[in-house]
DNA sequence: GGACATTTGTGCGTATGTATT
DNA sequence: CAATACATACGCACAAATGTC
């Protein structure tokens, strides 16, 4: 699932899974996607990476992050 | 007691401390060890610290953890 | 039943250091 | 040098389980 070879960096393949997830309504608008720590677990990096995923996933106007609770699909986002 | 500036991690020399109390028995097997919060206490680190130590005892098989109750010395570690 | 304190579980924010490419 | 990735460590907030009163 996830190329760790290849020349595209790990935090933007796991971004492009988790938005294919949203697209492919698998992740519905204000629902959590999963956690860091999930995320760490699923595709085996680190919690740096996994944030940068995130990080990417905010750019594009997602996903939503709060604070204490968690990460959610932007309703924008159907 | 904790070396903060050597090389070992703090939660590696944690659980270090932890087991060396097990083991001369100032631990005993089915008694509670310190919490979360008395480690962050007592070795004046974060709570994540003290969690990567009790995860770390857990490994070794030293310790059980309970929700709510707290983490006690394993009976198989005497 | 309810209120409260304690303890562990979870999740994110941030910073630093190291190694590799 | 910059980007990527990992590991360590601090902090904050909230949830869930437990126990006591």
């Amino acid at each position: 699932m996830i190329d760790f070879d290849g020349p595209t960096p790990l935090y933007v393949q796991i971004a492009d899974v988790i938005e294919a997830r949203i697209r492919d309504g698998e992740l519905l608008p204000d629902r959590p996607i999963p956690s860091e720590n999930q995320m760490v677990q699923e595709f085996g990096v680190a919690r740096g990476t996994a944030r940068k995923a995130l990080e990417l996933l905010r750019a594009r106007g997602l996903v939503v992050t709060v604070v204490g609770r968690g990460t959610f699909v932007a309703r924008s986002a159907d």
